[in-house]
DNA sequence: TCTAATAAGTTTGATACCAAACTAAATTAG
DNA sequence: CTAATTTAGTTTGGTATCAAACTTATTAGA
């Protein structure tokens, strides 16, 4: 039915080769499909929504996940120091930690040493949210490690590489 | 300095190893440094930056070019079939057509095989305002290119699988 | 020591996206 | 052939994000 549908748009869509799992791809990408950017785009939007769609309960937000669980082995960091760790903006952190700090699971504290930052650190509810959202990270990355195989080392070094030649 | 502020916070922060690069990581990751969804949302975020920084100027929205590529490639496609194939929800194409029409970029007309649906095609404005925005793109991947070096078919291929699997 | 430049955090405005609810057309089942 | 289901596209509501402008504190320079 999608077959018939390409073929009706006069595009030449005659398939010659025989698609097995197929579903998408009778659309041409031409140098799109050689772009790192497209790829990397594609693959890492389409695992953020699994995780979503994974993680749907009350209180989940995945965009907390790395803020609290930096917060936890660096307690005491700062604001700007989370924000350089997890590669966000300050002004995409500011509220994020306020909500945080609202609902109990982190502890902000204005620093002795510089009094324009702050201190933050993790309530016993922070660190057991944390537990929890670490239970649906985990079975999330295992799920991304059983599709990459052997390569998750090769992969995980490429990413950071192109983290950081370009921030 | 980076170094002082973070020795005070009192973590133990001292290094054995020293940091030739460096710049972050004083701060500990601890498991998300294993993760490759956090890898993956470093780079891809990281690399849109840098592509959003490259190519700011009037009209130049990156949304835009993977729609425009497929619709040039793929003459009378649908907008479903553009959903599928650059990985967005149809709620996201509609207004982003909609401007692309707007702005005579592309050319939008009613299915005559299935009412429900249109056909996209560009219009010579939108031929050219695509080869504008591949000039940005391929200056783009290839300086992605340059970073991954001689990994980019693996990349391709386990980010392809990524989001295959996931989808 | 004053002043200029930098840095931490907040606020505001804008963009890009998705999911769910909806309309209308097409397809499938009975 | 009608009724139920699926599909293409739109609309609405909400989230996550950044950049720029701003405030206050710190650091560097004259």
């Amino acid at each position: 039915m999608n077959k018939t549908a390409t073929a009706q748009r006069g595009t030449g869509g005659l398939r010659l080769t025989p698609e097995p799992d197929a579903a998408a791809s009778e659309v041409k990408l031409g140098p799109l499909d050689g772009y790192i950017g497209f790829h990397l785009r594609m693959a890492q939007e389409t695992a953020l929504r699994a995780f979503i769609a994974r993680s749907r309960q009350p209180g989940f937000k995945p965009g907390h996940f790395a803020t609290l669980m930096v917060v936890r082995l660096n307690p005491g960091i700062s604001q700007i120091e989370v924000c350089r760790a997890i590669g966000r903006d300050k002004s995409t952190l500011s509220p994020l930690v306020r909500e945080l700090q609202r609902d109990g699971l982190i502890l902000r504290e204005d620093s002795v040493a510089d009094r324009r930052s702050v201190t933050l650190r993790l309530t016993p509810k922070g660190q057991a949210a944390l537990d929890a959202l670490l239970r649906h990270v985990e079975a999330h990355d295992r799920r991304l490690d059983a599709i990459v195989g052997d390569s998750k080392p090769e992969l995980i070094a490429v990413l950071r590489k192109i983290a950081t030649a370009l921030s």
